[in-house]
RNA sequence: GGGUGGAUACCCGAGUGGCCAAAGGGGACAGACUGUAAAUCUGUUGGCAUAGCCUUCGGAGGUUCGAAUCCUCCUCCACCCA
């Protein structure tokens, strides 16, 4: 039923950074194999923005070529956990956020990891279900099995204290939360990215603790966000969800550095690494490369031909300087005209591409705006408005004019 | 409980009586260029139908011709000592 224990390894190891241990992973799989019992893996969700991007989407990935070798892939939806805020990798204490946004957040969750996941063999699992009963003596006692030199070792918690940037106790308790769940759902394996490593450990300590055989932690790298800089994350606006369309999606992934293409190509798309290489070829242009990426990211959400539309749009748009396809109306009501003509810089504010007039000013000075393809350069001018008349602002702002009485 | 240092625009951060709508950086936006929403370069970045006026430097008062800057109280934060 199961592959030879060197076959699986070659497709759980692509893309991973840490493997605690790997020999430890070796028995495990190999137990497997000769008693014929899949690996029960596990990966932790925090549904704390209604988006899964391309980044986290990662380690679900790594979660679905798990499930794809016959092995069990958990999905733990932190319900509970996500109201802590995970201080893996930020600065900062998270906004703690209310449980009710939380299971709205959870549902798009699981539509979007479906995407991914054949949801129907996942186990999903809510960790509210054992933390909701839990008494403070029960955290008490989770909490004295860790000590605050561990905690502080973590770089996260260094950083921000010799920063002097606080600290709450709360988030001490965020990783025990974590590996408690690891207890509950009996994990063999658990994901997560390279800035989960802490918390994957933990539970390795805490399942030791409660007499089962450890986990083994598996990372996967985190992805930079689109901007090439810092990490891909809702809240820097650096990211590409896996629920955009084909356009934006192919418009974001065109507009990453150069030098990350290999990471994006690896991590964020289903080729094999034969053909990443063959198209990062030197003798291929950069271009040809990422439009290839571009692609390939768009195929893996949505099909083929989507993916090939957008690469067509994009070409319009930005090479031949034309409309896309579908330019969003933009109702105009009568009585902001004034014998039938308005202020172009009102025009632009009312349609949504500037928040003030001085800004819209802005953009016409700049030579940022055009109407019917002709540029406007005075900001003071009138315009006769009509239906159907097309508004660009900057390269990839467009809307439709409507009018409407 | 005692002490010290803080709070400035989207973010970081300079500014300690007038030269301050407030340096610098990041981000964002626009333009040029081209290989693209890459890179690079240039410009813009509180509001106002813009040579002027109005509102902003944690909050409320006060001193002064004049306050981000000085004083009082308040709120919040960090650090040190216990």
């Amino acid at each position: 039923m199961f592959k030879d224990v060197d076959e699986q390894l070659e497709v759980i190891l692509r893309g991973t950074v840490d493997i605690v241990t790997k020999e430890e992973l070796i028995k495990k799989l190999k137990r497997s194999y000769e008693e014929n019992k899949p690996l029960r893996v596990k990966l932790g969700l925090d549904p704390t923005a209604p988006d899964i991007h391309i980044g986290n989407a990662i380690p679900i990935h790594k979660l679905r070529a798990f499930q794809s070798l016959g092995h069990t892939a958990i999905l733990i939806i932190g319900d509970y956990t996500a109201t802590v805020g995970d201080p893996s990798g930020v600065n900062k204490t998270r906004p703690m956020i209310t449980y009710e946004k939380v299971l709205e957040n959870a549902k798009t969750y699981l539509s979007q990891a479906g995407k991914i996941l054949d949801l129907k063999k996942t186990e999903v699992v809510y960790n509210s279900e054992w933390f909701k009963k839990m008494t403070f003596h029960d955290v008490i006692q989770l909490a004295a099995k860790m000590t605050v030199a561990r905690m502080m070792e973590r770089d996260d918690f260094t950083k921000r204290y010799s920063a002097g940037i606080p600290i709450s106790v709360h988030e001490f308790i965020y990783p025990l939360m974590q590996g408690y769940d690891s207890i509950m759902v009996k994990s063999d394996v658990e994901l997560g990215g390279t800035d989960q490593l802490f918390s994957l450990l933990v539970g390795r300590d805490l399942q030791r603790d409660a007499g089962v055989e450890p986990q083994v932690a598996l990372t996967t790298p985190l992805l930079e966000g689109i901007d090439g800089n810092k990490k891909m994350s809702k809240s820097l606006g650096n990211y590409i969800g896996v629920t955009e369309t084909p356009t934006e999606m192919f418009g974001k992934a065109m507009s990453i550095p150069d030098n990350l293409m290999h990471k994006y190509f690896e991590l964020a798309t289903d080729l094999s690494i034969k053909e990443i290489n063959h198209l990062l070829n030197i003798h291929i242009h950069p271009r040809a490369s990422k439009v290839s990426l571009a692609r390939a990211i768009v195929q893996r959400y949505h099909d083929k031909k989507d993916a090939e539309a957008a690469a067509a749009e994009f070409d319009r748009i930005f090479k031949e300087h034309e409309l896309p396809d579908k330019i969003p109306d933009v109702e105009i009501s009568g009585g902001e005209l004034t014998d039938g003509k308005i202020w172009v810089v009102r025009l632009i504010v009312l349609c949504g591409f500037a928040a003030t007039n001085g800004e819209a000013r802005r953009l016409v000075q700049q030579g940022g705006v055009s109407i019917n393809n002709d540029s406007v350069n005075d900001p003071t001018l009138n315009i006769e408005l009509k239906t159907d008349m097309i508004l660009k602002v900057g390269k990839r702002r467009f809307a439709r004019i409507v009018m409407k009485k």
